[in-house]
DNA sequence: TCTGGGGTCCTAGGACCC
DNA sequence: TCTGGGGTCCTAGGACCC
């Protein structure tokens, strides 16, 4: 905790569906969902306009169905939102030095690191405004919710009360304060878990927290929670701003429409997603030394099987073979059913060492590889709604609907009022899906803020 | 037609080493 | 002849976050 409240968190307000509501102006002040949209689908975001019919993220897509069924439900366009994130974090970059990103719409930034200003409260909320201003007019209209504080923990706090599309800041020294009454739930790092457990010592605010007993705390948590819960209780929290955190494990999983209880079923998927994996890990520059597999049964049970090979490596052909491995382990779980199938790795180093590499490993069987093809044609191939896509005569639009091999499109983009809607035969030769990237804005344009931000 | 996907961090036990 | 003790690495599981 220090004495100004310099350290910044930025929200973007309902991410991913207001990229949708900008992009696809028909879809402005109506609920829009977005998420897996197969029969076993999480909402990941829900627009405003659908949060008050009970719709919120990580809800089952079916149940938001029910809740809301006019709403616009999408698969989703990450291109779009990882383009829209970068505008953002080059907005906030030019604040100072240190930001931390923590997702695609999240960012913490340490203002004490910038240029000197003036940290006067007041002072602060300008910034604040202008910051917002700024990524709004650079994103063509994102919302972003900007809290201030001394600590992560105060400036997180202050812009979830600042949601949606406003400024709240936490003025040093009324930290303790400002989350006495609090529910422990509001401590990051308590989840559901951590606060039923708080809640069987009697321990249900902020306040309570405090006037535990320390050995209870550790005991019923653990040294690590206990010791941050103590602290954060407190407004005590020094957890400093850290940009380009390293990455340390990269990872793919699917979960199935229906369950697999067959070793042979599962094992293209496999060579998939380790493909996935090594080209991901490649063009990180890393290379990885443990290979992990993970299985997700129909009883939701999940179990991880991970192997430590002597040397780094980054082949396909290697993470592919070991995964095999243990999956082929694995048949006894397998046979119960499965719903997920992941692939991951970790344990990076910048080298390789693939020499050391075991020989002892299953080699890759050469008949998996006549599989792929056909999981492959299973995955692209389909028009998502949402998606974005392109007519010969009729020019951009995005995907209603498809089915019965049909494909229904709106014609309209961010910069057109809402437009026409037509139905195509899916295999149409002047349909094609166009690159969301195609669509995207410009280049951000430099030094806008600094001039607003000036001190 | 229950319950995603991509991560981080912590814990606990066993192997191994000095 | 009761079996210290600390440190690191690996594995598996779980809580939490967005």
């Amino acid at each position: 905790m220090r004495d100004t409240a310099s350290i910044l968190h930025l929200d973007l307000d309902a991410f991913f569906a207001s990229v949708e509501q900008r992009d696809k102006p028909s879809l402005r002040g109506k609920p829009v969902v977005v998420g897996g949209l197969g029969g076993r689908g999480v909402v990941s975001t829900a627009s405003y306009e659908a949060r008050p019919f009970g719709v919120h993220s990580a809800m089952p897509m079916h149940e938001a169905r029910r809740l809301c069924p006019n709403a616009a439900f999408l698969a989703g366009r990450f291109p779009a939102y990882r383009a829209a994130s970068r505008i953002v974090m080059g907005v906030l970059g030019q604040l100072s030095p240190l930001v931390e990103p923590l997702s695609l719409d999240e960012a913490y930034v340490d203002l004490a690191a910038g240029p000197a200003r003036d940290f006067s409260v007041a002072a602060l909320r300008d910034l604040a405004e202008a910051v917002r201003a700024e990524v709004k007019a650079q994103t063509g209209g994102l919302t972003a919710s900007v809290g201030l504080g001394s600590s992560k923990f105060m400036a997180k706090l202050a812009s979830e009360a600042a949601k949606p599309d406003g400024v709240v800041v936490i003025a040093p020294g009324t930290e303790l304060d400002r989350i006495a009454g609090l529910p422990v739930r509001a401590i990051p790092g308590v989840g559901p878990m951590t606060a039923e457990k708080l809640q069987r010592l009697g321990l249900t605010t902020v306040t309570d927290l405090r006037a535990a007993l320390p050995g209870e705390l550790r005991r019923e948590l653990g040294p690590a929670v206990a010791t941050m819960l103590t602290r954060l209780a407190v407004a005590d929290d020094d957890r400093p701003v850290s940009p380009d955190r390293e990455v340390k494990s990269i990872s793919v999983e699917d979960t199935f429409a229906v369950d697999y209880r067959e070793v042979a079923v599962l094992e293209p998927m496999v060579v998939r997603d380790a493909a996935t994996v090594g080209r991901r890990l490649r063009r990180a520059g890393h290379f990885a030394r443990t290979v992990t597999l993970k299985l997700k049964l129909a009883n939701f049970a999940s179990h991880t099987r991970s192997r430590t090979l002597l040397g780094a490596v980054d082949s396909d052909e290697t993470i592919t073979a070991v995964a095999l491995d243990l999956l082929r382990e694995q048949a006894h779980l397998v046979r119960q059913g499965v719903r997920l199938l992941g692939v991951g790795v970790s344990g990076f180093t910048d080298a390789a060492q693939e020499a050391l590499f075991e020989v002892t490993a299953a080699k890759l069987d050469e008949s998996h590889v006549d599989w792929l093809p056909t999981v492959a044609r299973e995955r692209h191939a389909v028009y998502r709604p949402g998606d974005d896509v392109a007519h010969d005569e009729f020019g951009p639009g995005w995907v209603w609907g498809s089915g019965l091999g049909k494909v229904t499109v709106r014609f309209e983009t961010r910069d057109t009022p809402p437009g026409p809607i037509k139905t195509f035969e899916i295999d149409d030769p002047k349909l094609r899906l166009r690159e969301a990237e195609e669509a995207e804005v410009p280049e951000a344009a430099a030094g806008g803020l600094s001039a607003a931000s000036a001190p």
